[in-house]
DNA sequence: AACTATTAATAAAG
DNA sequence: TCTTTATTAATAGTT
């Protein structure tokens, strides 16, 4: 537009293009508010230098508001609402559930905050989030494992018991049937069933403790 | 520009404004066009029209990545947690609010699962990255309740079997006895404890199946 | 940064 | 709307 036209590729000169970037961002940014304004049209307009600097114009409003507004726009299907599973349900107590789903969900919120120090891109959540599944995963993985082991352990125990409650059962039942019938055994075997079955678990899992 | 310049002010014509529109949002977008291009800058602009038509220009990527990187730059102050304005509230209205804060949540899920095709913002996205976290803890919850319940269903068979284990015991050890001692209790007490109990648990609990 | 020769954008008309 | 054209605005290269 001045003293010979230029070619529409990427200035190689650090300080033309330095220049040039300075120059044309004032002209559009300019030409971004006249356009606002002859014609009465909603603008959002960032620039991030080369180096990431930002220069922004927002026409009519903040840009938050225009980028709310332009995510609106580019929502195809709404989806429909969620319905309330209990329809008739006490006010307070429904106010109580209601803020303590919310609360809970902030002090999640803290938390992934406080670690993941503040700006992170949609790829970036989306890491985080399948980490987070999988680290909860592990966690709940050795849990279950732990319980599903122990719950084997007290099935076991509880056939060996009941073989051997069966068998005394046997036992006494030939007592008893002493006076009509010869005993048919009376070797003496040793049933050291009772003697070495540990009540205690060896894990407590009290149910309001979790992962966090 | 041409033909005598303009005012900077609304164009009342509109005829005039609607041709001015076009003319000057196409020059605008090809502006930021070559802005990128000579200074390897990116820029995100969006343009609403007067009637809410959206037109739009992202160069370097997607206008998605885009505004995702303007608020990372814009995320100097985390603003606090919102905390209740009004203590004292109508129930109705509150319980509205609450409502729709979770609405807002469960949406975001709907997004998630359909893929995240469409368009969120950095904090949506946060919230459904929470709302997530707290799904599953809701279903662990339910899943370790049961099997705690479980756990101590098999510990009480077990305290059970152990008894009338040991009280039998306690009979054939009597009976032995019986040559040199004479039988002390010979009243015929029925053990209903082997028949009544059910080895088989309520639940299966595979180690490999959790949530999804 | 300021200047200025040129080019690009565009207002108004067709 | 599209094209043309007269004019202004933007700006590349220079100082």
């Amino acid at each position: 537009m001045a003293r010979g036209k230029i070619q529409m590729k990427r200035i190689e000169n650090p300080v033309h293009r330095q220049v040039t970037f300075c120059k044309r961002r004032a002209g559009l940014l300019k030409k971004a508010k006249e356009l606002s304004v002859l014609c009465d049209a909603e603008i959002g307009l960032f620039i991030f230098s080369a180096h990431g600097k930002l220069y922004e114009q927002a026409t009519k409003g903040t840009m938050q508001s225009l980028i709310e507004k332009y995510m609106r726009c580019n929502r195809e299907i709404p989806a429909e609402e969620p319905k309330d599973k209990q329809p008739n349900m006490d006010p307070k107590e429904e106010i109580s559930m209601l803020k303590h789903e919310i609360e809970v969900l902030h002090k999640g919120l803290r938390f992934i905050s406080r670690g993941g120090a503040g700006a992170m891109t949609l790829d970036e959540l989306n890491v985080i989030e399948k980490r987070l599944e999988i680290w909860i995963d592990h966690v709940r993985s050795a849990k279950m494992d732990i319980m599903v082991q122990e719950i084997q352990l007290l099935k076991n125990k509880e056939g060996i018991l009941q073989a051997a409650n069966k068998h005394l059962q046997q036992k006494v039942d030939e007592q008893y049937g002493m006076g009509e019938l010869a005993p048919m055994l009376t070797n003496n075997i040793q049933y050291p069933l009772t003697t070495n079955i540990q009540t205690q678990c060896p894990l407590t899992i009290p149910s309001e403790t979790y992962l966090f």
